[in-house]
DNA sequence: GCAATATACATAATATACTTAGGTATGTCA
DNA sequence: TGACATACCTAAGTATATTATGTATATTGC
């Protein structure tokens, strides 16, 4: 991606999103998941993710669990109740902004 | 738009195509206009239209023209032979963007 | 006739949400 | 044993908006 700053806005999204989808997670796994994901597209920069993460479970938005493996400690998130009443509002929110932007972008021709 | 962050990175790209599609056209009137075109629900603030006009100004992607109608100055902008490849790229880097969110919000099931 | 609103521009201070850069520590592989 | 991967973290810097404020003229309603 060259302008990075598409992203601003989404981070939130993103990660709930994909703990909506997948049950228990942890950063470093959601990281390369998106960058999977999307081909490399979007990546999540550690220095985002991390301050990312911390505030949506400080907002109660996430439930966490710390367990160490391989000698390695993992912090696994996982959505709570309120995170996912908020993730269904902005993605609502991401969609009707894509939606305006599509009438600017592709303009369509108005009956009278 | 209760998420006004979303506009981030965007701006200069609305700008830009108003003018590709619409010819010259003065600061107030694309606020106006994305309004009206959005149904409120992007609205460009004027702390960041102006700046940013001068900014696309400058950097070679608009021109400008000076009128004063019923006694106001305006200041007419229309966009450049750099400004069309510029507004090409940042709609390719949009839809590229959105697609790529799309895969996260809507993953589709993978054929192994 | 005058106050409120609309038109039309502008800038400064502030806020936000990233990137960049740097740090700690362990495990794996050539 | 040195590079790379895994796994976390924070501080400083940057970009791009919002908010607030300012100037000035025109129009509209009471």
């Amino acid at each position: 991606m060259q302008n990075k700053t598409l992203i601003k806005g989404n981070l939130e999204t993103i990660i709930l999103k994909l703990l909506q989808d997948n049950g228990e997670m942890y950063g470093y796994q959601i990281s390369k998941r998106v960058k999977k994901m999307t081909d490399a597209e979007i990546q999540i920069t550690e220095g985002a993710l991390y301050p990312a993460l911390h505030k949506l479970e400080a907002a109660g938005n996430l439930d966490i669990r710390q367990q160490t493996i391989d000698g390695r400690a993992r912090k696994y998130y996982c959505i709570s109740k309120e995170g996912k009443k908020e993730v269904a509002r902005k993605i609502a929110e991401f969609e009707t902004f894509v939606s305006s932007m599509y009438m600017i972008l592709n303009p369509v021709a108005k009956c009278k």
